[in-house]
DNA sequence: TTAGTTAGTGAATATTTACTCACATTTTAG
DNA sequence: CTAAAATGTGAGTAAATATTCACTAACTAA
């Protein structure tokens, strides 16, 4: 007999996530319009009918996806913003994380910026920016600790500086995939900050 | 005889322009996931088919789009850059042109974040990149000049900061855009612009 | 006028899409 | 052990997609 690929059964919960996992996957290598239930499932190793005892359609896919990502995200954030040294460094850290997670991860600005993240299923764009504010509410306190600390300067909007920041690395982002990911995110990212940090610090 | 549609013959560089504009229509109220052949000849009212006989294919349409509006955007920015005044208020009113152009043209970011844009056609990136880097380069001298007459800040680096300046403008538009479009993107947006005043001016 | 080019069409095309169905096999609960 | 539930599959399906084709009608130059 011709050896048959054994019919790897797993559970409900391992496959949801391992179909979450190459999801993300697709998205980073190929784009967000190469997302298809054939292309998940191939990727998986499964068949697309398969796909459908685990989620409900394409969509709850995408749900699962952001919802991975997003606790993925908040739990690595945790330690950065709950270490101790002073604030400056601090932010500098989370700062050069972030870069460094979209880096190692093009998935991320691709759904960032996907048309399924901003015109589709409602919910997941409410998560979605729940996730957001969450973080810029994080930088928030930070810059305000900062500022408390005598190293920002009190006149700046601790809000307002902490949506720049993140606008930062948006438009870094946005300039990267744009120049085809040529060079270093990070790198040029940090030159923003160097930047960034003139604008705040006291004198 | 029943009232027959007259075919309405238009020559080549009518056309192309009137499929161009409705294809940013689309866009603008259904996405860019919506623009297909159908939904293009349909918007401008006539058949499939015709489409080909002006653009060789859809890529041709979306690059033609991007050349027709880029124009119109730097026409309307030169303007402002153009006229005279203090420093401070003209780049102030480039920021509110930016913000005022992009709430009334749902499209133009929808476009700029496409996978379309990102993804597709090379060409149509290095178009698009050229004419942001044209617009960074303008609010550059603008903020050069503002430190020359003694308005911003000598320390900081004027080309870093007018990237800073647009990525305010994404990280607002962003921003509106996942919270459905449903408060002014313009009120939002000059909220962040008196804190980025306060950081770059001198005291 | 006439002949050639340009602008127009409806109908067809091959692929690709998300999703379903009937049926097989494995796990698990009683 | 046995029956029900869960996980798996190949082979569909209808709808949508970009593009082509054969043909018609309207302009334009000689």
């Amino acid at each position: 007999m011709s050896a048959e690929k054994p019919r790897e059964r797993k559970n409900r919960e391992t496959r949801r996530e391992q179909i979450a996992q190459a999801a993300l996957r697709i998205i980073a290598q190929r784009g967000v319009r190469a997302l298809t239930t054939a292309s998940i499932a191939q990727e998986v190793g499964i068949s697309e009918a398969n796909l459908y005892r685990h989620f409900k359609n394409k969509d709850e896919i995408l749900s699962e996806m952001v919802e991975i990502i997003g606790n993925d995200i908040m739990e690595s954030f945790k330690g950065i913003f709950g270490s101790g040294g002073d604030p400056v460094g601090k932010l500098k850290r989370v700062f050069l994380f972030h870069l460094t997670l979209i880096e190692s991860n093009e998935g991320i600005p691709r759904l960032v910026f996907s048309e399924e993240m901003h015109r589709g299923n409602k919910e997941l764009r409410e998560k979605f920016l729940a996730l957001i504010t969450r973080y810029a509410e994080q930088v928030h306190l930070l810059i305000r600790e900062g500022q408390e600390k005598g190293f920002f300067r009190p006149e700046i909007d601790p809000l307002k500086t902490a949506t720049m920041f993140i606008g930062m690395v948006q438009i870094s982002t946005l300039l990267w995939s744009l120049k085809g990911f040529s060079h270093s995110l990070v790198d040029e990212g940090m030159k923003m900050w160097e930047n960034f940090e003139v604008c705040i610090r006291v004198e």
